[in-house]
DNA sequence: AAATGTAGCAACCGCTGGTCC
DNA sequence: AGGACCAGCGGTTGCTACATT
């Protein structure tokens, strides 16, 4: 941990200022005030809950501790596998958005959930990519692909790929997520994968130019950039999701279809969207999609 | 027992985007 | 329009604890 010592810098009045700042571990003391301040008068503007709880702290580092350490709804210790299964798979959708994937890890934060993704299971992908080799070449080659997308996707370019259908690995019929302590034969199901093989050159976002060299810069859109073209039409699907029991009929109906064929073309405008050029995940109703997911069936937030 | 390596994690840093004036 | 301020985010740092040699 860092040293409580101010760094020191004071090159004007306002580092005058950042130089009384304390800096590094929090004492229990200083919690005590933090807390009890804010649970006093709630959050309001984090320069002045840091003046007025009389702390030597940055707002911004009490803003930091409030959420990451002393929230009254975090839910400390381990990962259950459960949630690690979670992490992962929300990972393969959104990337390294971790503030997004901790919005659905209740009293989990995005801090923890870095930190869990960088110390453990990328680890673990890692691991099981090099130690499960495929019985063919091209299943292999595959395989060592879509691991890499998956663990690498620290550059959230990379986890797009997944992005790309994001209803598939919980939901699709027979497919499950990976749970983390299996990883070593389980990757997620190839997302956007055709019945040929490694997203297709149909329906695939990659098109038909993809080059699978491994050595070579894959390319995904910025999710940023990826965007629904007809996003009123799809909305028609997604808002059916409104609740999620409608969502799991209805996202059923859509992996059915895409196990059928892998073509996604009954629902109008959607195959259009995987192609689109100016597609905007922000247009995605990803909240709508991933709402309420602990309330899915095999999700146990109590459980540990 | 001491030295060294490594994993886990708290906290900081730098950046971005939103809001207000 | 643009500058100041703030919240929030993701990346990174560096310390502690534990494991290994």
């Amino acid at each position: 941990m860092r040293k409580p010592e101010s760094s020191g810098k004071n090159n004007n009045n306002n580092m005058n200022n950042m130089s009384k700042m304390r800096k590094g571990l929090w004492s229990p003391e200083e919690d005590d005030k933090l807390m009890s301040y804010m649970l006093r008068n709630g959050q309001g503007c984090w320069s002045d809950v840091a003046r007025n709880a009389g702390l030597q702290r940055c707002g911004k580092s009490c803003r930091l501790r409030w959420i990451n350490y002393l929230r009254p709804d975090l839910k400390r210790g381990a990962f259950s596998t459960q949630e690690e299964d979670l992490i992962i798979h929300f990972h393969s959708l959104l990337g390294n958005r971790w503030s997004q994937i901790a919005a659905r890890l209740p009293g989990r934060t995005d801090n923890e959930i870095k930190n869990f993704w960088n110390s453990t299971i990328k680890k673990r992908l890692k691991k099981s990519s090099i130690s499960t080799p495929s019985p063919n070449a091209s299943d292999s080659s595959s395989d060592l692909i879509r691991g890499l997308m998956y663990m690498d996707s620290s550059s959230s370019s990379l986890a797009l790929n997944h992005v790309i259908d994001p209803l598939m690995p919980v939901f699709g019929s027979g497919l499950t997520v990976s749970s983390a302590h299996n990883v070593p034969t389980i990757f997620m199901p190839p997302i956007g994968m055709d019945g040929d093989g490694f997203y297709g050159s149909s329906h695939g976002i990659f098109g038909g130019d993809i080059n699978l060299g491994i050595d070579k810069d894959l390319f995904a859109p910025p999710l940023e950039n990826l965007s629904m073209e007809n996003n009123a039409k799809t909305e028609n699907l997604i808002n059916r999701s409104s609740n999620h029991t409608n969502f799991l009929n209805n996202t059923g109906s859509v992996i059915n279809h895409c196990n059928n064929s892998c073509k996604i073309e009954n629902i109008e405008g959607f195959e259009t969207c995987w192609q689109g050029e100016d597609l905007k995940v922000g247009e995605w109703d990803l909240e709508s999609l991933m709402r309420d997911v602990s309330s899915f069936p095999f999700i146990d937030f109590q459980g540990e």
